[in-house]
DNA sequence: CGACGACTTGACGTGTTTCAAACGAGGTGG
DNA sequence: CCACCTCGTTTGAAACACGTCAAGTCGTCG
């Protein structure tokens, strides 16, 4: 991992994405909610990174464990053309980086400005080498990460663009302090290479569902969810 | 979008798959390798499953652990519309079943006629709790199979029939006895829904990297692989 | 106001799916 | 021993969903 701190290059000119009010508060109480979560607060360093700033790359080794406290992080793997594949996007109070490889299989980098608690594995592992309930919290954690991935892979395998849009609408829903309005940290381009998609048909499928009263679309990054249940059902 | 009924009848006439006796020592010696392999060994009852058999459903409580004796294994998901979703195929001296959700997330039916080792998961949790490395190899093992996900999820998300076939391949053929020649124990259809492709598609993409003289199918079941380079290549 | 980046929309091309038929290896029965 | 059936697989032709390329809109900021 590197210590990095502006990574930022360019454009600082977009407004920087703004935690909903009602979120931070519940991210804030997050904090001390489940063993490992607890544990990682009291053991973890503090980090800022900037919007699209490298939190550690693909192939570095595997020293320290993430929770994120503000912002949002991606996680992904590029292809030696380019074609980019998001494995998992992370809001605040979520774990990631625990794959138990000592090196990195993905990237991670910030979608928006974030901070970011840094804990050492290997004193993480100590500590679960002492106390049993610790270790199974990571077992835990990393079976829960399986858990979210496999969904994933359901639905790249054998969704079309119309349902993979709802999966992942219904999936941000779920975890958003307003259920019913969404308010999106990330651009088009990362829910297209989370989804498999290209840009053009996220967006297009989009305005569809806005078509068919499904959504609302005050911006283009804050969804309302008008027919939550149209959409359940899309998400066969 | 495909709607696919599965076809494929429980009945039997169709000759067994028969574990090629190189690789059936292999999966002999495979049982005393590594901490928890040989702890499952210990402490597991040996099942039979007939081709086809369930060994778990999706939302069964997941009290068991399981590990392939002999034969082949798929996990598997279900959409309501029939379509199916393989997230893994296991083989002599694989261990499944290990998300550590209360309940399946999954199904999972024997491939062939198999053999498997199943172990009850509180005996092992009890075992972890007091074996720090007991405890160790279970989040290992489980951040395995999170490796394998995520890397069937960047085929899924991102690759095009070819590519995601020459993955298939390099895949199964790192886990053959003879590296060189592969043998199949799955039908087209398994691998198609473990792909995210139709059944056309692998067959066409089998019989056209049969004429690009990068593999070849002396029966459709046994995969020669003649051009390891090119498949690398396609494999991104 | 003008420039820039993110997003949307349109027209067109194509890879994969769909639907349908033929093939071929194994097993069965006459 | 050969005709015949079955089931997995292959092949063909046509349809369609999504990708590609390109232009246009919108909101933000200098």
């Amino acid at each position: 991992m590197q210590i990095q701190v502006l990574t930022e290059s360019i454009s600082s000119k977009n407004r920087p994405y703004v935690q909903p009010a009602a979120c931070a508060i519940s991210a804030r109480n997050r904090r001390f909610n489940g063993k490992v979560g607890s544990t990682l607060d009291m053991m973890g360093a503090a980090m800022s990174f900037s919007r699209n700033g490298e939190i550690y790359g693909e192939g570095e080794a595997a020293d320290y464990i993430y929770k994120v406290e503000s912002g949002a992080v991606r996680t992904y793997k590029l292809l030696d053309d380019g074609r980019r594949q998001i494995s998992a996007f992370y809001l605040p109070g979520d774990v990631f980086g625990l794959e138990a490889a000592s090196n990195h299989y993905f990237s991670a980098e910030a979608v928006t400005t974030s901070t970011v608690l840094v804990v050492r594995r290997s004193a993480l592992v100590a500590l679960a080498a002492r106390q049993n309930d610790v270790a199974n919290e990571l077992w835990t954690l990393t079976a829960s990460a399986l858990g979210k991935v496999q969904n994933l892979m359901i639905t790249l395998g054998r969704k079309n663009a119309q349902e993979r849009v709802a999966a992942f609408l219904l999936e941000m829903s779920g975890r958003a302090c307003d259920k019913h309005t969404i308010e999106l940290p990330m651009s088009r381009q990362d829910i297209a290479d989370y989804l498999g998609l290209t840009i053009e048909t996220v967006s297009r499928t989009f305005t569809q569902l806005e078509n068919d009263a499904t959504i609302e679309l005050p911006t283009s990054r804050r969804v309302v969810l008008r027919d939550r249940g149209a959409l359940k059902r899309l998400n066969a």
